[in-house]
DNA sequence: TTTT
DNA sequence: TTTT
């Protein structure tokens, strides 16, 4: 069991990259604010959010900087080697189920009544939730 | 909402500090496994768990590495400055709720037959899930 | 562990009541959306949800029907006499902490962009959520 | 979303049924307790749960009564006609991902170390968690 | 680095 | 209806 669920809001547009066998994979970070029990100051995480193939699609062609997400998925720890040699470790939750919680456009135009749309990792608990390849970033 | 459920077992021995406030903090890691579907080879991730007050006193006296365990928690993101001047991230879970998967004792003595005991943080959505001191390490 | 957590829209507004000892308690359903994929038929899941004392409060003041929440909560069964006799039992989501994901007042007036906000059970792990009290109704 | 995540122990043997298409369901109950605050009486709740395919069998072949297991699914609110022609309801988890917690045989004989074994609906957030076919029982 |  |  390795289960994650946030709700919070996109801090930047997601990138879509592609792996050497041609993996879509989109990241991005999401602001999740945290409330001490609403008297205190607010603080915010900055979480990264990584989503493969038709789901880094769907987020690459509908996701925008500022629109609010439910994500669902599991905590990866990689490890990667930084510019001065040491070992690095980043956290990223992999996403298997997105939901967007507002309505169409959040920097947008047209109207929309607030539905909501969800969205699996094609291949769910699959291959893609358990990567073999090489996040390309 | 900010939720994080894992089950995966100590990979070391908490270790118990206090703030200068006298607030008791636990901090381990667990690993947690991955599952291919099966087919691959199996992959763990280690994941950093932070306890306070109560909570982290009942994780140092009970717990050991080995020792399997639920944490239900918070991911939280924390900036650090590392030693040569540039910033870090750490990614932790911030514990709210452990329940104990094993008999007394992982690497252990005595007997059980492997009830579950579940602890909460004593202050739950209080202050410290949500606490303004620094982690002391 | 017992762990729900749930998207919906109020299927009615909540309604208050009280316990011989004055602890309110608000119970509403939430209509959930199942997505088969998106290819099927849409269906929907009525769920109830019962929440206590400050929550209940805050509930009764603040949701209308058709208000999207989030449920964090755990299920409950409880058993009760039905009219002919029988033993009957229930099932019911017993909220420990609610978050409004719509902008005040669904049906509603005002405006706002679309801010969340997040209310835990006051006694959260405590009393309420495990109550000895029976629900009155 | 609609998540639901409980451990509890198999109130008795699960019962594996075939849909007239073929399709194996398994149904069992679970009871989880609850803890409130580990001062009070004890309570458990019984919770059905029910899984499909390929998972109803793993279930089938490796469950029984007594043993421990993760479960995670969805809460589903079925509805059906009583003997007395009345319409009852009933709640029932669509399991998606079961872990077994405890050394193979619960009731049994060999050894094992106390492993941890993982898993999913094949047909994941494909059809089966989202079923058109009517369970057969 | 988001949002109200 | 489970289990310690």
């Amino acid at each position: 069991m390795n289960k994650v669920i946030l709700v919070g809001r996109l801090a930047r547009d997601p990138e879509v990259r592609y792996t050497q066998n041609g993996k879509a994979v989109a990241s991005f970070s999401i602001a999740v604010n945290r409330f001490g029990g609403g008297q205190g100051q607010e603080q915010t995480d900055f979480i990264p959010i990584v989503a493969w193939e038709k789901l880094a699609e769907i987020c690459g062609n509908n996701l925008t900087k500022g629109r609010r997400v439910l994500v669902e998925g599991r905590l990866q720890i990689r490890s990667y080697d930084g510019n001065d040699g040491q070992k690095r470790r980043v956290a990223e939750v992999i996403a298997q189920n997105i939901e967007f919680l507002d309505s169409r456009q959040a920097g947008g135009n047209s109207g929309g009544g607030g539905s909501t749309n969800s969205f699996n990792d094609a291949s769910s608990f699959g291959s893609d939730v358990f990567p073999e390849e090489e996040i390309p970033f």
